[in-house]
DNA sequence: CTGAAAGCGCTTACAG
DNA sequence: CTGAAAGCGCTTACAG
């Protein structure tokens, strides 16, 4: 592999001319040089050390994706369409997007500090550990989804609150009574509980109850339902915080003989892709994933070039999608 | 951040000596400075700096991971899927994962060069450039699903063709007689012509037909239908070539007032999560994803390991998975 | 068991 | 517009 020094010596010129050339900073080399040059680099096929690079310059042009976890992490379709928005945003950069897969906290700074990230995104519950993250590492941070008491840090989410209350005000509206909530196994953090706040205050202003026993944090869909369906006083309305667990649910109801949405009603959260193909196709609230990843690199990128920005939050909007799968007891008899 | 010479300075020692405990050659230090210098190390947090490390010693730990395509590529669960066990095996192996989403063939070659990756990965359709991109990277590269002509090439692949073969009989078997091949839109491979052979041979083999304005390539979904209806000769058996697909078409047949199975019966390719949640649940052609990314990244570092073993050309089996989405026409008093 | 020297391929900072 | 020097943080190869 050809090295600056190769072209240095076949142009008859210094190490130098021929950085700057690799660099366009054609204004600093004469116009005979630069094509001089560039023929030669073009004749090795010469790719500059980006290692060299990173060691010397102290800019290494890498941007760490964090994603908590480390099985399966990309089953789930919204880490996996973050993730391939958010490597395309890096490329658009000229960055490169490397990935990591981490569950000891330890490990994030590992990586960032041996690779000289420039910056770093974060995919998941990182909530405990932002404050230590950010005081062992000085490059931008931006944790998407968090929730934290420590007041500066830089974060893109949704409103997630909004989304529960939509939720509800939806539910209310079609004329239900009798709510439950159900936690997507995957996760128990705070953005889950944002959701079924909003989705109980807003049942609890209209002078109606979420029941303590009706929110369910499902370890087994399957005994979840059981459950479910065992209630004295039935519910009509379930609000799943995410399209997976929400279509997990409906299948196995719909296993058991119950209709959709005339037995029980169902609103999901996330407007994944297979809401349309599911039937009865799932209303939803929905998220814009690909707004977000690019928020998440346009902040990332202004604190880069602009350290001194201070820490933004960034609360992106959310709305209700409606298909097939909330009943309306208004219009109904029976 | 602290170097080797900071800790080789506090503990009265060479850089060399605390090169080797960071490395783990204990043998060729006193126990005394092993734990001198490992206090230290933990003490100021040293993070060995991988461009300097990959700079001297030409060995980066990084495998890049390249994907054709660049908008939403990661939409599709199979790559995100297939991204997402790689990236766990890297990990597992110690070493970093780089990934590239990529249009243009010369940007593979700039992208693995630049960062001296020590091997890679290629996730989609490379079939005519594998012999460029061989001649140019001197590391080990594997291919997945890769059909070309060149001999000498490392891939692990699935039995396209056997897939076909297994939907084939699986229509056969259950009384079908006219048949339809989509395509997904995604593509136009090698491999879906694999399929779509596997198919074909086998209904002529037992005297049937796949008529040739039978095989669609839709680029508009909704069109498509429109010619499947259309046909003079109703067909009753389709194969689609990607899960994803598969569910596209089954929500527009619903959506028209179609039954499935009773109008068309759909085998789907794939066998992702997905399937078990549609209705009717769909009968597909599975193939264990995981276990095609393990391969993949075993073979890597067994060619990492030892640059002279000859290629080879994986190609893992492929099973049929039945569910609900395939009329038996045997059974049946129409 | 230990260390001094040279070098990996580049950039920064300076002198001319 | 051009280049010589020094250095980024590590490893290799050698001498002792």
């Amino acid at each position: 592999m050809a090295t600056l020094k190769d072209i240095a010596k076949e142009a008859g010129v210094s190490v130098m001319t021929v950085s700057r050339v690799v660099n366009k900073r054609y204004s600093e080399v004469s116009e005979e040089n630069i094509e001089k040059i560039q023929a030669i680099i073009k004749k090795l096929g010469y790719v500059p050390n980006s290692s060299a690079r990173s060691l010397s310059s102290k800019s290494s042009k890498i941007i760490s994706i964090i994603i908590q976890g480390s099985n399966n992490v990309l089953e789930s379709p919204y880490n996996a369409t973050m993730l391939g928005h958010i490597v395309q945003r890096v490329q658009e950069y000229n960055y490169n997007a490397m990935v990591h897969f981490i569950n000891e906290y330890s490990d994030v700074t590992k990586h960032l500090q041996s690779w000289n990230a420039e910056g770093a995104v974060f995919l998941g519950t990182f909530d405990k550990n932002i404050q230590q993250i950010q005081a062992d590492n000085k490059i931008p941070l931006v944790f998407t989804d968090s929730y934290s008491s420590i007041r500066q840090f830089i974060n893109i989410g949704i409103d997630d609150y909004r989304g529960g209350v939509l939720a509800a005000e939806h539910f209310i509206n079609k004329g239900h009574q009798d709510f439950a909530f159900i936690t997507p196994h995957t996760s128990v953090s705070q953005l889950i509980q944002q959701r079924l706040r909003g989705f109980k205050d807003t049942i609890e202003a209209a002078n109606l109850n979420l029941l303590p026993e009706h929110i369910l944090d499902p370890l087994d869909m399957e005994e979840t339902v059981t459950t479910l369906c065992s209630f004295k006083k039935q519910v009509s309305a379930i609000f799943v915080a995410a399209d997976n667990s929400a279509i997990e649910l409906m299948d196995i109801l719909k296993r058991r003989g119950y209709r959709i949405p005339e037995d029980f009603s169902i609103i999901g959260f996330d407007n994944l892709p297979i809401c349309q193909y599911v039937s009865p196709r799932l209303t939803t609230i929905s998220q814009n994933i690909r707004q977000k990843a690019q928020y998440t690199l346009d902040v990332l990128f202004e604190h880069l070039k602009t350290p001194s920005l201070p820490t933004q939050n960034i609360v992106l909007n959310v709305e209700l999608i409606e298909r097939e799968s909330v009943r309306d007891m208004n219009n109904t008899t029976l």
